[in-house]
DNA sequence: CTCATGAATGACTCCAAGTCACGGAAGCAT
DNA sequence: ATGCTTCCGTGACTTGGAGTCATTCATGAG
């Protein structure tokens, strides 16, 4: 599926398809859904573009007229799942009221629950992350950069704002420690096939969970907080009340 | 290609190779050596078991006698690569008797060039790392932790004896986030597909590189670094010498 | 009704991974 | 050397999925 280093022709095909015509624009979507019940299931080598089409009903030449290729198919999906997480942001106003590093522990506390409601947009993104090729991962490099679509950006000048998050340094570089920490972080936590040891070594205590997740918040919050905030050691972040993790929005 | 939730049998098939005879050795190692630079210029899936096979002159079929799959052929080619970079406590004797963050500023501004120097092992960890399959990646992170091959583990320990780093979080907390955000920020400042934003923005300038380098080990020295240190603001780093540059030993 | 254009089809091609029955080589005992 | 056995290499073969394309079908405009 295309080289990278070598051979400097063959134009990607994600961008071979024409402009959608209003009509297709459901079919196209009732494809994307499929497929992304048949990526999340299979993994992505595993995933044929034959059953998605089959389990539609149609063709599967169908799929190819919309999509050019299996890796173009992919990106959308990816694109839909990814965009249907939730934003930093989204936090409740009482939880953004009270922080930064206290709406990062909103999520991080969530995430469990969150992914157990809908994990396939979840597996998605992580295929999307470590399972398909350098050359899709590329692509996708550069959705999330220009997309932004945990509003990252937005989020952190947040907490600039609010004086939480150091100003010595400029948005991008805390964007991309947030962002590189978060999402391992975050895998090691969902996934036994990334953690290297910080959650799977004991006996999958919820508690010990709990405690790794404050320990990360310090890191970070050393890290990238304000001065004036981490020296003072950080105040206590909120706790959370176990009932109330019954998670009612949609996903980090 | 195996799934990954789905089909709970198919024993994976990087096992299946009965153990190594010990003429074989030599060739096995041949087949690694043509099918490293085969991965490294044409991507996981570009790459053709069949032509690395005729490049070494020997049938395709002895190729799987060995490996079993192609799959297994190339954890076989990412294990050699990743054996093959320098470990943390490799840098010289001075700039370790200087610190543990002079060891990582050390290796930091010398990736460029050491990566210059030998690509294709480095290309490799980027393909295990971001560009083959779920299913692989599982196996690669389990290798990653058991083995440790930058020794990571080592040179946090060295840090801690050396007080340089916070002693209220326990060791795997810290070996992950350096490990996490050193993998991510040298994938960025190598590889354009990797990039956030960081070093490709404005034009390539060397001495904002080296501005970035320093804001990040700021940061890290923070996060990880011993109160008493950071507090202090940390002591700077020395500069080393362009003409330093030109390294002498392997890869990070 | 007719024509034009876009959408759907499925049989077909292409190609690479993986298999296997065989033949030859290398060890080993007598 | 001779036979026996075990390992190794081979390449023609099978399998199976991605991607193609000539054709048919649907739709909507005039």
């Amino acid at each position: 599926m295309s080289g990278i280093a070598s051979n400097p022709v063959a134009p990607p095909r994600y961008m071979r398809h024409n402009a959608p015509r209003p009509r297709s624009e459901a079919k196209r979507s009732h494809i994307i859904d499929a497929a992304m019940r048949h990526f999340a299931e299979n993994g992505y080598h595993a995933a044929r573009v034959g059953d998605i089409a089959a389990t539609l009903g149609i063709a599967k030449g169908s799929v190819f007229q919309h999509f050019g290729s299996k890796d173009g198919l992919f990106f959308e999906v990816y694109k839909r799942a990814v965009r249907s997480f939730s934003k930093y942001l989204d936090a409740p106003a009482d939880v953004r009221a009270a922080g930064f590093f206290d709406v990062l522990y909103y999520w991080l506390v969530r995430t469990e629950h969150l992914l157990r409601e809908d994990w396939i947009p979840y597996r998605i993104s992580l295929l999307g992350n470590y399972g398909t090729d350098l050359v899709l991962k590329r692509e996708i490099n550069r959705f999330l950069t220009t997309e932004d679509p945990y509003g990252t950006v937005a989020f952190v000048r947040f907490g600039l704002e609010r004086g939480e998050l150091r100003k010595d340094m400029d948005v991008e570089m805390i964007v991309s420690i947030l962002d590189w920490t978060m999402e391992r972080f975050q895998d090691a936590l969902l996934t036994a096939e990334l953690d290297p040891g910080l959650f799977r070594k004991q006996g999958e205590m919820p508690e010990k969970k709990e405690a790794r997740i404050r320990q990360f918040l310090a890191l970070l919050q050393r890290a990238v907080g304000a001065a004036s905030v981490s020296q003072v050691r950080g105040r206590e972040i909120r706790k959370i009340a176990a009932a109330d993790l019954i998670a009612k929005p949609k996903t980090v």
